[in-house]
DNA sequence: GTAAAACGCGAATAATTCGTCGTATTCTAA
DNA sequence: TTAGAATACGACGAATTATTCGCGTTTTAC
């Protein structure tokens, strides 16, 4: 019902020339550029091909549509996050516990971090959310958390595993695309971490989560 | 920078007889049917007045633009939600953990029900994010939740008593949100809201919260 | 050097949309 | 009954936008 069209696929054509991959890189620097700048509304492909200094048709000889522009924009963005929440979680450094806390400040404040940029690319998120190609994304991020709880939880289930993550994993993505809408001082976002940092590490103690390494 | 235009005040004049109020009505009803059907990428003044069986002229004698009607649905969303925080967080019969619980299995049921709608709703929310009318419907449910820390943190202060609350509110409304785009069985509602009460419950024990009444 | 492939261009197209305005109809009050 | 206010209509103007296509240019491979 959500989805009208055959959404088309993911990229039409690779790039083989030098000229053709910076080109790309143009197209992206300044998809970027017009997203934080304009919003998501004034996000047009004219608008990207100008501030890129390339024709429109340029632009669709290497994606198939405007969607496929964004959904490459959240790609890169979610493959950095990823690679966050890894390092982060699977550190052997730190007890679990702390993980918890390191990776609740990183996030948020990656999130604080070029804000007008993320909430524009989350209002445009209609356009590509229903693409097959989104949900793979997802997927890599939900395994390495539940990796970590199986470290975090050893006398726990599988399923409470699995659920106390999606559920840190869900709050953690949805508060922290809720604290880049409105923006705050950079004491107010330490002390708001803090503070989800405790709640989860109230939770997860009482899951039974050793407290020390 | 997000908003381009002085966006235009919120209603443009009352109806006084009594066919213009069900015309209204029918606007109202009409608009939230497409809303949910065709989603917000498709919501469009032209097809809710048909939906409705009014003329698009009709459509602008009692809104002034397209966001005002989707402004008005959500205003009325938020009124019913923050109704519902004060009927449970205020509700003496209940100790204020299980008041708590209460309240998230109620809040993502609620979520969870007309999803669509809510999920178009939310997509369309940058067409009204940025009015002035939006911040104060936002107020009134921070109020509430205030007191309820009041009354569950007796020893905090208030800026702790402050913060949890927004915690707790940004939370649940996230996660909410986030919860009520993806389908799920009755059965992982019920967990989910299960699991987020306990990180809620976990987090407010924590803080002192005094367990029974 | 040259043929073919890759690349790049941007005017033109086709579709959609918001919101207005002049006119027609219905209601109210006296 | 009737004047005028309120209400309703829907065709239309103006603007914006996504995407295509034919053609000229540059690079590559041989």
């Amino acid at each position: 019902m959500t989805d009208r069209k055959t959404t088309p696929l993911n990229s039409r054509k690779q790039p083989k020339q030098a000229r053709s991959t910076e080109l790309v890189d143009a197209i992206l620097t300044a998809a970027i550029q017009v997203l934080a700048r304009e919003g998501a509304a004034r996000f047009t492909t004219a608008r990207v091909a100008e501030k890129a200094g390339v024709s429109v048709g340029s632009v669709y000889q290497y994606f198939p549509n405007k969607a496929a522009i964004l959904f490459r924009l959240q790609s890169d963005e979610w493959q950095q996050t990823t690679e966050m929440l890894r390092s982060i979680l699977q550190n052997p450094a730190q007890a679990p516990l702390q993980r918890v806390r390191t990776l609740v400040h990183a996030f948020i404040k990656s999130e604080c971090d070029e804000a007008e940029m993320r909430v524009a690319l989350s209002d445009s998120a209609p356009l590509y959310r229903d693409a097959p190609e989104t949900q793979a994304v997802r997927a890599s991020g939900e395994d390495i958390v539940l990796t970590f709880m199986r470290e975090a939880l050893p006398d726990g289930s599988d399923s409470t595993r699995a659920l106390a993550g999606d559920l840190l994993n869900t709050t953690l993505s949805a508060v922290g695309k809720a604290f880049s809408s409105s923006p705050r001082t950079q004491a107010e976002i330490v002390a708001y971490a803090d503070a989800m940092a405790d709640m989860f590490v109230a939770y997860l103690v009482r899951l039974g989560c050793r407290q020390t390494d």
